[in-house]
DNA sequence: GTGAAAGCGCTAACAA
DNA sequence: TTGTTAGCGCTTTCAC
């Protein structure tokens, strides 16, 4: 049989004062005298006695605690941009509660909602790809419940947000493709429903248009759902039906994977035949042979970028006015053997 | 300005009926007329009534929150559990609270008592590299804060765990590559701190006994720190000082990638030459050339069982009564490419 | 410097 | 069926 935990009240009988009295000892205030402040600060520690949390928060009327709503945490840039938050929010006193969507848009407006009653004292929401209605962050908004949205963009110009400069990522890696010779260079993407997609779609398109690449749509092929495996049959078909492809812009590590092994399965020599380049600096690129090329996104970063800003529509409520603040974080290039066929020129 | 929420009494005042009783029309019970309770739900959508999180966790103690104190999230294994775990949680309507403790004792010790202090209803703890001292699960106890360990095992006896069979697993694996043919096989683990990691290494020494083979201890090489560049590194001196080595079994795939840089670099021939296995199954061993053998460990299960555990305990105390359930989940060889020399003997 | 009392919002025991 | 009341544990105002 367990005992109940010490309370206020238990400390305050003992010592013959009162539970007001003992609160203001136990939180140091000025307004007590030092005798009583460590008689109560040695027999609470004597007893074991610990604040009762519930307690605190409800008065308070805070949980100092943060949700996150993201698609999934088995994914290397996800999960950096969880341990990011996770960082930052510690940082400040704060935990943080994790939910998974899975990309299922009715799990996301139920998780939504459920932390918008009152859960947490605000919310980062990375949106999952099935997500076309935003009536959910309505909600959030008309419940007072403090939000940024995080690595994936809207649509919607009311919300705080923080993302990767996909524009300029896609370009830079098309690029390089370019500069390294490359003159018929495939694009390999997802269903272009993110506004991700759609700005290195941008990316790519500008980079060809700088360089005087004529912009041939027959070369741009989707994969209904990232893998590796899709990857490779896409691009397999690809080249396959434009042999003169000599460089594929992949638009994550994943298809860039299977745009190697489509290679390799094709017999095609990388980079020397073909230049591969991928989009999220996932570990595995530096594993696979040839090494991958890819756009490194800062994914602590970004989480710690947005939580520092919830943090402060959390503790300053008002300091963005109507304003709703967006950073724009910077992506780098990072070349490897899958794409360097030109000895430096430096 | 953002006016405050509705409150019960809001309701009730409308209404000119008491707070109990819109209490009992907003959650149906029974002792109520159709009519008010219509009329109750009418205005409460109306007004976009939610009830004060805070009062309601603080008048039922419970918070429906479990916390989860692990070493890592950007670890692909930790995350599969961490998303059983969120899998598990939410399927029976509980939140879950996240911290990383990145191998830090200090913090780990600092985490488990906020914790402990009642911030959550249960804890789900996978301890650290560098855990030797467990006073902080001494006084989780003593707080009745329900616990479960999980993945990292301790030598304690007092607490319930849920674990893979690492035995069995590294057992499995050896045995594996002495059917293959391989006969001085070496073993790269990390630094033996861990349970797991002497469980593996004893899996190690039982297979090669079973099959008659010398135990040599200079055939096991120990890494600081799990890295490919380390797994890589100890494999090159090991194979250049013992050259009659044929097969590695290493304790991570993170090591045994390593390994396979280290054959690739000495110019020996995996599997014909060096066999390798790895333990884990990380997504990277299926890209890697050849492609790894490995031990899976089933990582979502382990969190969902351990999360299962963990609500019994909370929601039915005493349930165990003074024994400390242990589940031992099975592990699964995976074999590809790096491992198999011989044809299929079926 | 200390105590008494009110109150955070909701629920449940008891009365009517 | 509905209302009254008390109370969860802590903090804070106000009075002494």
């Amino acid at each position: 049989m367990k005992k109940s935990p010490p309370r206020l009240k238990d400390i305050a009988l003992r010592l013959g004062v009162s539970t007001a009295t003992v609160s203001r000892a136990l939180r140091d205030r000025p307004d007590i005298s030092a005798s009583l402040r460590d008689k109560v600060h040695t027999l609470a520690r004597e007893l074991h006695y610990q604040p009762n949390v519930f307690a605190r928060q409800f008065k308070a009327q805070r949980h100092y605690c943060l949700g996150v709503v993201m698609p999934h945490v088995v994914h290397q840039y996800m999960s950096q941009m969880l341990s990011g938050i996770l960082r930052e929010a510690a940082a400040h006193d704060y935990q943080v509660l994790v939910c998974e969507t899975n990309h299922d848009y009715a799990r996301e407006v139920h998780l939504v909602d459920q932390l918008a009653a009152g859960t947490v004292d605000g919310l980062l929401l990375c949106v999952g790809n099935n997500t076309r209605d935003y009536a959910h962050l309505t909600r959030l908004r008309h419940n007072g419940m403090p939000f940024v949205l995080f690595d994936k963009d809207i649509s919607r110009p009311d919300a705080p947000r923080v993302v990767v400069d996909d524009f300029t990522g896609a370009f830079n890696a098309v690029e390089h493709l370019v500069e390294q010779g490359y003159r018929h260079i495939a694009h390999v993407q997802d269903n272009l429903v993110g506004h991700a997609s759609q700005k290195r779609l941008k990316g790519y398109y500008s980079a060809l248009k700088k360089h005087g690449l004529p912009k041939d749509p027959a070369l741009v092929v989707q994969v209904d759902e990232v893998s590796i495996a899709n990857g490779r049959y896409v691009t397999e078909r690809l080249l396959k039906t434009h042999p003169r492809v000599d460089a594929v812009f992949a638009i994550t590590d994943e298809l860039a994977i299977g745009v190697l092994q489509a290679a390799e399965c094709l017999g095609l020599r990388v980079p020397l035949e073909l230049g591969v380049v991928g989009f999220s600096n996932w570990q595995i690129g530096e594993v696979v042979r040839p090494t991958l090329t890819t756009v490194s996104q800062p994914g602590a970063e970004l989480g710690l970028t947005a939580t520092r800003l919830l943090l402060q529509c959390v503790e300053q409520p008002g300091r963005f006015g109507d304003d709703f603040p967006t950073k724009i974080l910077k992506t780098k290039l990072i070349i490897r053997d899958s794409s360097r066929r030109l000895p430096p020129t430096d």
